[in-house]
DNA sequence: TTTATTATGTTGCCACCGTAAACATTCCAT
DNA sequence: ATGGAATGTTTACGGTGGCAACATAATAAA
């Protein structure tokens, strides 16, 4: 029951703000949102975002530096239960990464709807935190001998692919049934590989 | 010197409309395509081409279709070229891909940027027929007992979602250095796969 | 050949959008 | 209490998707 702190005029409208463009986002998708819905559903007029937010694109970066800052957490989060076992966090990162897509669709596709302009630094930094636990734990691999000697870099350009990929093709609809047993043969796909014997 | 068919005002004017979107959505983005502009780059006006799409979205549906039939008959093509050579098939399948999202970015990122609502009959038979040519090329590796007999649709689920993650992080600026190394280490990567010995 | 029909293109319109500017209100430090 | 900074509102402008009414050109029918 603790009171939230409300120290001006509405609260904290950046919050609301990024909360009703998730909502409509996850309701109509990415490409019909609309500043001025987004300022009526948080309840203040169709120029108010702009004291928060530079212009649209930078609500939606907003949107997704916070999807790689709970991506990253979570797989951090979940490294802890293996602690000296490099393959199962391999493994793991993978899963955290498929998951994360799969519960919060909205932040993900924000996060790589950004297309051709993500020309924020902050953005930019997260994406590459992100990658390097994927190729931190492929290099720790590396090391205790499971994962084979070759570029840990092209490798972990691998692992992002086929998981990103994946979550993608899931998200848009191209993959209409993402079984959870299909998640492990994807995430198992790429370290056993296809090929016979 | 074959003169063209040009039973109309403007000739071909559905053609000059893709044309013109493709190439401003190579400049600028798919996200800030405007019919309008289209229409003048193509010397209509503004509502000419609703003559020829039902809406913004009938256009982009057509920039799709057409971009999946691309990547179809190309791969068919560079199947002639290995004939009973079902793992070259394969391989090659993720190659004409890669290449395919390198070289017609544009045709690639609307194919993939529809989004929630590709609701599009047509686009779906395509996309299902390009999906169809890769788990046909696994089927036969397996029976060809070069790929272990593991579920097929599983498998080339696998395949596709990291070749496709692999474009996307490409064209959406992820991956900064797409050399052609890279692009082998991708495709081989899932068949060798990455567990030492 | 003339005429009717259909395919195509234009003009004008409307609601909505992003966003900048001017103005109003509330908070906080002095 | 007061003055400035932070936050929210109103107004305004150009651009956008798309519909309806109109104009014209190609084609089929007579």
């Amino acid at each position: 029951m603790k009171k939230e702190s409300t120290p001006y005029h509405h609260g904290n409208l950046r919050r609301a703000l990024i909360d009703a463009a998730l909502d409509m986002i996850a309701e109509h998708g990415v490409k019909s949102l609309s500043i001025r819905e987004v300022a009526k559903k948080a309840g203040v007029s169709h120029a108010a975002p702009y004291r928060h937010f530079k212009d649209k694109e930078d609500l939606l970066c907003a949107v997704a530096i916070e999807g790689f800052d709970m991506v990253i957490q979570d797989t951090l989060k979940r490294f802890e239960r293996f602690k000296d076992a490099p393959l199962s966090r391999f493994h793991e990162s993978g899963l955290a990464y498929i998951d994360f897509a799969a519960a919060f669709p909205s932040h993900y596709r924000v996060m790589f709807a950004s297309g051709e302009h993500n020309i924020s630094e902050d953005l930019d930094k997260r994406s590459n935190e992100a990658f390097m636990i994927l190729y931190t734990s492929i290099a720790e691999c590396q090391e205790a001998k499971l994962v084979r000697p070759l570029d840990t870099f092209e490798l972990a350009m691998a692992a992002w692919s086929i998981v990103h990929g994946y979550a993608m093709l899931v998200i848009d609809g191209f993959i209409k049934d993402p079984s959870e047993r299909l998640k492990y043969v994807i995430t198992n796909a790429l370290y056993f590989g296809l090929r016979h014997e």
